[in-house]
DNA sequence: GTTAGCACTCTCCCATCGAGAGTGCTAATG
DNA sequence: CATTAGCACTCTCGATGGGAGAGTGCTAAC
């Protein structure tokens, strides 16, 4: 039941509220844009607005706050959204092939530069697979009876692990063996390489395959996050206090906030999604807003996110969320992972 | 200069201090420990402690507040170290063992547990050599001209890039290509591998050959640092203000205080390293204290620290600083590294 | 439907003030 | 000569109390 004019004036609302952090007024709005009305008018909008649950009150003489479903509405149908233009995409991109070294790397200055764009925090898991396969073994002789198993999975991510064997071997040994392997597991998923596990005498290959399948597994279940941008969005008024301040700061670490966000299967691949307030899973997110979106194809794909308060500007995070999502997937699908 | 009793009543002054926070009165010096004597002759102690430039004054009427040089005393010959009792040892080796995947993981739970040992920040560092060599290459193709090298340090730690070819190629020839760059490449520094790059005629395998060099370079300058606890010290008084909190988070991040602080070669293997306040190398560090030791052997060696306001438990945190540094020293020396 | 006018409410800033804590000095004491 | 009691002085801190300012909601007029 929004009348033309009363989006409008929520629209406003919500705008100026997100740039200024403080709660509008009838008088700002009448002063700041042509709405060719007087305050009175626009006061009465405003009751009516916070009638149907848009707009709060802080107290009584205070101008109004968007409430979660302002916000929602505004995201939906009011904002206009601020386009990247040519000198800030080269920018962006720019940043963006600084990376000289692997894909950590790479994810971690994604992170870096992403929160920059939209100061605030910046959260990317390493893209994933459903189900991990093996690609490739090696092993390496560190000394005596110790080897290093080297695994390359089939996203290119590599994994090792450090093995103890029940008597002293040698390189040549080693390679052999690796090269046995390579034959018999190439291109096998946990499972496989579990079920071929029991028919054996020798306990040394046994334990370097028990510690394949583990790597394997451990890689399907990894999903590393990368964070940046904590202490730009800190930054910001709602954090004058010490101990919001704190409470953000405890709050924004990668492993919790990979629990409180959507995962990467909860977003469809091409469009965003938007979560405000007290729609978020996690109690401590009632004030904070995230931005996700899902990056790479369905081969292998990860998750990016920019989190801030509910009071963010949506406006020019979702374009660049977006935007940053198409390189990514660009990028991922050049490397052919 | 130092009197006796000058010491004594300087020793409990800064422990009233580090534990309070508070600026310690010459009453409550009287009140809370046995002196023997009134209020004013501690009076004239402290005017006298003062002169000589170990404590200060916030204002006329407070009380003392510890200088770096009397925290230097302190810890130098005042302070009586908290030993670690066996049931804490028991939980910190059984929080230490929790890691089961490779080294980051290791470091990362080591910073996280030497953090809420000490409650302050904790700092980790790689342990590296001054001259990587490599130990063992391997080649996995990924899709017509492009491969992944990986490539195992002589330390363990494994390198990857991607590399492209000039034509397609397959698994069978890289693996054979492998083979031949380990038995001439085994155990060689990056100079070596660039000088020997001249000679050749076949350009995709001086690629691999470029890129193998370039691993071992960035494998030997690099000095991944872990860091954790930053909200745990956040908690401390002095970051009441959120300038200064926000202050502190800004600089609590992993490649600021690498600069800041010691590094491995300027701390001698086996003694600690304290530094206080604005014997601190960064102006910003003029109000924290640092205590740096470094692990391992001659072989390999990283560093560890802990920081955190001036105001920091020394008596508390010097013993499990140590204590950190021999454990991790163990644990290298075992896996062999 | 719009608007001017106005009473009312609430926050925020600031000035003030007194209590309390602590010092430094002086003079007396063992 | 070291120690101490006494006391004046200083400074912080928290509470108190307006007063200015901003904003609303209501009413009545247009």
């Amino acid at each position: 039941m929004l009348t033309e004019r009363r989006a409008t004036v929520l629209g406003l609302v919500v705008h100026e509220y997100i740039s200024t952090a403080v709660p509008v007024s009838s008088k700002a709005l009448v002063d700041r844009y042509d709405l060719g009305v007087s305050p009175a008018t626009i006061r009465n909008e405003l009751a009516r607005l916070e009638e149907d649950g848009y707009i709060t009150h802080p107290h009584t003489s205070a101008g109004r706050v968007p409430s979660d479903q302002g916000y929602r509405v505004y995201v939906e149908a009011l904002m206009a959204e601020e386009a990247i233009d040519a000198e800030e995409r080269r920018t962006i991109e720019h940043q963006f092939y600084q990376a000289s070294g692997g894909l950590d790397e790479w994810l971690s200055l994604g992170a870096a530069v992403l929160a920059s764009a939209v100061g605030n925090v910046a959260v990317i898991t390493r893209p994933r697979r459903t189900v991990a396969h093996l690609k490739n073994v090696q092993l390496v002789h560190l000394h005596d009876a110790s080897a290093l198993v080297v695994a390359v999975m089939d996203d290119g991510r590599v994994q090792q692990r450090l093995v103890t064997f029940t008597r002293p071997t040698t390189q040549a040994e080693l390679t052999a063996l690796a090269e046995a392997l390579n034959v018999r597991h190439s291109t096998a998923d946990a499972q496989t390489i579990r079920a071929s596990l029991e028919d054996e005498g020798e306990p040394d290959r046994a334990r370097i395959e028990l510690a394949l399948a583990e790597l394997v597994d451990e890689h399907e279940r990894s999903d590393d996050t990368y964070l940046d941008g904590v202490s730009d969005v800190l930054g910001q008024p709602e954090f004058q206090s010490p101990d919001r301040m704190l409470e953000a700061v405890q709050h924004l670490e990668a492993y919790e906030l990979r629990r409180a966000l959507p995962t990467t299967r909860e977003v469809s691949a091409g469009h965003l999604r938007i979560v405000i307030g007290r729609e978020n899973r996690s109690p401590w997110m009632s004030e904070w807003s995230a931005i996700v979106a899902s990056y790479g194809s369905g081969g292998a794909s990860g998750m990016l996110a920019v989190v801030g308060p509910t009071r963010m500007q949506y406006a020019r995070t979702v374009p660049r969320v977006r935007y940053f999502a198409e390189l990514m997937s660009e990028v991922l699908h050049a490397v052919g992972a």
